[in-house]
DNA sequence: TAAGGATATGAAGGATTCTTCAGGTTTGGA
DNA sequence: TCCAAACCTGAAGAATCCTTCATATCCTTA
């Protein structure tokens, strides 16, 4: 939606003396507060810098634009995401097919739970505007990561592992996001925690070629 | 988010003559074309109105506000969804495990496909306001087919149908709507078509207890 | 065909919101 | 201590936007 030129989304200058950098996180935690508390829809400049408890032009030092400050909420999201898996990615690598599907499972739910509040918030904005390229890119990087992975299974060979990692991916990235996004009680969440390594298993299995040895 | 007593959410009142029909339909799909375009951020009355052909008045002849219009809207979609689950269902009644769980997958699939356009939009506007009320009824409604179809199957029994019944929604569910929301091409569209029944059915195998006679 | 309900119009009021900018305060180094 | 740079302030301009309502048109039915 509304694509603005991506220049004008990079923030407009960077912090240099600690005081700045208070300012800013404080900013960012305020924008998230007022996300989880009004949406949106109510998410105003004003608001945050008041929740932030500083000035409103003190908020456009640093960002040429509201968008730009959402922006930079969401990529810092989903930074944390992709390096959570790219880490897992790396510990499990030449594991054996449960060890890994499990550690990637398991290894998603972390990185969203651990920030789940400020998840929930961030899935608000997603839809504001065009993410498509932050999206793309995230994807790709975790396809990359996930793909050499399945590769390097000892018990289990893909036919096409870019496929399946790239399945893989938007399985966990999909399931948990419904989840967490239904306002889900503590029950949904801890019956997620149990079936979606499961889930991720069945796929895999169900998506390794012929050579399927340790099996029930 | 902004929770609205459900009251004012409800339409202003019911179209009696075929032209106000026309213009009620009007405006739902110009409000989905405006969405697409231009992004929930700059859907406004007017430019709905305008799109529709139809002057603002009309639209708050129907509707009490903007929320209104666009709830009944994701309403709508929702339902559509639910009511395919629900045939499909009946449908499965009995089959064994692969079938249900390939007749489910394509079910949910062709749902959306059918108004991929539609689908991509409403998605946009579920972050708006609190759809947890309707969220949660259409996961309860899917759960409570799903279970009885998952314990009709001859050749797989599940230790808690009501659980695998939940995950297998938000599965199908949040795949497809990550993989359509990333604005993602034929191919990955293609992609997912492919995998989400194998996915499905990697699953509900995994579920399946014990007696699992019919395997490889 | 005439009356009355249903439907449509769109200018304008009222309320919000984004963003700027001229001027103040704090910081760190010379 | 003093200054320049970094940082902060917040009232106010400019732009939207939502919603209403008095007025006009269209349908139906008696």
């Amino acid at each position: 939606m509304n694509r603005p030129a991506p220049d004008l989304l990079k923030p407009r200058k960077a912090p240099q003396q600690s005081r700045s950098m208070a300012t800013i996180e404080a900013i960012h935690t305020a924008t998230i507060q007022v996300l989880l508390a009004d949406g949106v829809g109510r998410l105003t400049t004003t608001r945050v810098s008041e929740r932030a408890g500083v000035s409103v032009g003190t908020m456009y030092q640093y960002y040429p634009h509201k968008q730009a400050l959402l922006f930079a909420i969401v990529e810092r999201q989903l930074d944390l995401i992709v390096r959570a898996m790219l880490e897992a990615a790396e510990r499990l690598e030449g594991c054996d097919l449960r060890t890994v599907s499990d550690g990637l499972a398991t290894a998603w739910l972390d990185a969203k739970m651990a920030d789940l509040v400020s998840s929930r918030a961030i899935y608000a904005i997603a839809a504001e505007f065009d993410l498509a390229e932050l999206m793309s890119r995230a994807k790709n990087l975790m396809v990359e990561a996930i793909s050499p992975l399945l590769r390097a299974i000892p018990d289990a060979r893909f036919a096409d592992p870019d496929v399946t990692a790239f399945m893989l991916a938007a399985l966990l990235g999909g399931t948990v996001r419904v989840v967490m996004e239904a306002g889900s009680s503590e029950d949904d969440l801890e019956r997620l925690r149990q079936e979606l390594p499961r889930a991720c298993l069945g796929y895999l299995k169900m998506s390794a070629c012929p050579l399927c040895p340790s099996d029930e």
